[in-house]
DNA sequence: TAATATAGGACTTGCTTGGTCGGACTTGAG
DNA sequence: CTCAAGTCCGACCAAGCAAGTCCTATATTA
């Protein structure tokens, strides 16, 4: 699995519209639902999260709505999903908090935490400038290594 | 989130065990389970689908049990994941299936599916063995590459 | 044959997720 | 000043899924 969640999904969607956006005029939660086709008041309470976590800044009233609350370059999905979803954990315990049953007899936390920040490292090095044009020329500077970009081959195994 | 089931928890911390028994014996399911506090019943369920996957063999009857299938320095996590969780997958649609409302519209798909491959990556270059020896001296020959030692300041290069 | 394994389907339960509703607050226009 | 459009935000509901239990069948050894 490893599924993001459809929170997640809605508010890369919207980051990405707002990071299309010019950066002075600001975007309605409904316009957004209406665009891509997702459930209006749910894409708002999105939308809010990510206000609370000043990835957004609302302007409220009539003709308010949303803006990014930086530069596009410089924020990353890893942002967003974690404004969402909470933290990215693999595991149930992390180093403070123990959650889990077996802690103690447990042998395989530490390999799957740097899996994990693994991860994280993957979901931070692509930007939300980067989703906005998908299909960068060879050369364009994205603030971002370009190993992310280049499929990845999956190595030996059937990735499916 | 992108938290992994406990299922999987479970299977790995079997696979574990199992990388770091003889080769020759197998273990049973309910002397895995009292070794680490897991619902026999529900690991016994776990065992019986890495069996249906390959990664491990049974044996019925009287002093039967489970033994690795393979080689564990070739057995990833990723495999053992898969096994359990079926396909990694980030978002609810894929190349094949289309599964989501707002596919057509959806602009974030190709970065996202990148990302992916990058997590699968994460999750294939840590083998069992390594899980079994989780220190390994330095110049341990583990058919893995070497970046994912190294804990987490995420080398900004190599990937392939 | 008795004891101990795996194999596997059916079922319960509790939490999470997706989605909705309604009210408070803000702004802009008359 | 007042009203309407629109946003903010918490509470609420329902369906789905994951975790765990139970029960039966089958295989193997002593």
């Amino acid at each position: 699995m490893l599924r993001l969640s459809k929170k997640a999904d809605y508010a890369l969607i919207a980051m990405r519209h707002l990071a299309g956006a010019s950066a002075d005029s600001s975007v309605s939660a409904r316009e957004i639902a209406e665009s891509y086709g997702i459930p209006a008041e749910l894409l708002a309470k999105v939308l809010q999260r990510l206000v609370r976590s000043r990835l957004l800044v609302s302007v409220q009233g009539t003709r308010g709505g949303y803006r990014l609350a930086g530069d596009p370059r410089l924020l990353t999905v890893a942002d967003v999903i974690q404004a969402i979803d909470g933290p990215v954990a693999v595991t149930a315990c992390s180093p403070d908090d123990h959650g889990c049953e077996q802690y103690d007899r447990c042998e395989i936390r530490d390999p799957l935490w740097k899996i994990k920040s693994r991860i994280v490292d993957a979901l931070a090095t692509v930007s939300l400038a980067e989703l906005a044009e998908p299909a960068p020329a060879p050369g364009t500077p994205v603030a971002v290594p370009m190993y992310v970009r280049g499929t990845a081959p999956a190595p030996p195994q059937a990735v499916e």
